[in-house]
DNA sequence: ATTGTAATTTATCATTTGATTAAATTTGTG
DNA sequence: CACAAATTTAATCAAATGATAAATTACAAT
């Protein structure tokens, strides 16, 4: 057919095109997809795969960290907290800069991929996300509220719930649009401003109807 | 090892039987997986499995029938536009029913693998689930608003949203349950009732901003 | 007990697939 | 022009993988 004339590359540069490859390819097919194909895609040989990565395995490793690891912006955590600015502002924010780096083909594909497969990936990103964004957006929420802050009464798991529900109103746009191939709202930024305001508007009612049914929980087990 | 005794069952059981294992297998594994280790774990052998079905193919498109046409209940259709019941408790009624449904780790995890297989069965799940569940809620959602019909004025795309955005928040729990392998809240019959009172409540005013924005856009198409 | 049918297993085929190796080739740079 | 290194070619291995045909055996009817 075509056989482009061979191109020869500097390490550095084929890994790096290798590794984007990979993504894009294992984000289409999902990990099974076989050594052979991707090198075709890539437009070399298989055997070239091998003297970059070792084995598939690691390759597949190679691009978990390229795409959860290396993208984690960690100034997300000092913007939830910066009360100099409103609270909606700074979610609207996070929000916004969140979904412009994980709204794309390759990382929900892949996230979901690791996740059907088991690999403890998605645990431990989503563990980071619990404790770095959820916990501190929680905090400032109980602030919010006018409630005692989380140094005084812990955080209970029905209010790292309610943070989990918005980011999960949220995601679930990006499911169905990368995994179910369905047409989602054209403008993510407005729809972002709506669900935050209306995440601010509508949780510290709850909160408070929440500490107002369990008052004295954490007395009792600190006496 | 073990090697138990042949056993002879008649058709019906054993096809029966082999679906249902098919079911658990592929949620497991995904469609991928191997007939022989489908095989060894209902205890047969692999050739056996090509008696009842001429290929993997078609027991897999076998496990899509069983999974997601055999268990949809069409008195759900009807039970959403019951006007003797009041409309929160019509929905908390539909959504404790249909997640009775589809909150389990075979039907979460299949319908995640033919999403990101590119299966069309995804897309024609939902269309129905759009078409039969979501349009009628909206329907009752105008009604409770008291803004005209959708006889009158045509569903807009935003409110199928809101439909969209209360099923994402509800289907995200089973996400993290079932493919990322978190915990979420015991009580989803609880939950339920929690995020259907917050539509409920905060839908209407939503609507009706909504239609104050766009008060003309049908009658200048229709003229 | 015997028998016959059909359920089930045994054995096998042809591809696919991750991985390896050795030698040949070609690219780009000094 | 030469040469070191990147890349391909080609061949191959062993395990896996969907599928098939022929041999075996369970069990119901007689």
């Amino acid at each position: 057919m075509k056989t482009r004339k061979r191109r020869r590359l500097s390490p550095e540069e084929r890994e790096r095109q290798i590794v984007e490859g990979a993504i894009r390819f294992f984000a289409e097919v999902g990990f099974e997809g076989q050594t052979r194909e991707l090198a075709k895609r890539l437009g070399i040989t298989q055997p070239l795969l091998y003297r970059y990565f070792p084995s598939k395995e690691s390759l597949i490793e190679r691009v978990y960290h390229e795409v959860y690891i290396k993208r984690w912006q960690p100034h997300w955590e000092s913007l939830i907290v910066d009360r100099r600015r409103p609270l909606q502002e700074r979610l609207v924010t996070l929000y916004r800069e969140y979904t412009q780096v994980i709204f794309n083909y390759e990382w929900v594909r892949i996230f979901m991929f690791a996740g059907l497969k088991g690999v403890n990936i998605t645990e431990r990103y989503l563990a980071i996300v619990q404790d770095k964004l959820f916990v501190p957006v929680c905090t400032e929420m109980r602030e919010l509220a006018g409630l005692p802050s989380t140094a005084e009464v812990p955080l209970l798991p029905e209010e790292l719930e309610l943070a989990w529900d918005l980011h999960g109103g949220v995601y679930y746009l990006a499911i169905r649009k990368w995994i179910y191939n369905l047409p989602i709202p054209e403008d993510l930024s407005d729809h972002i401003e709506r669900v935050v305001h209306s995440f601010i508007a509508g949780t510290p009612p709850t909160l408070r109807r929440l500490f107002a049914e369990k008052p004295l929980r954490q007395q009792h087990s600190a006496s």
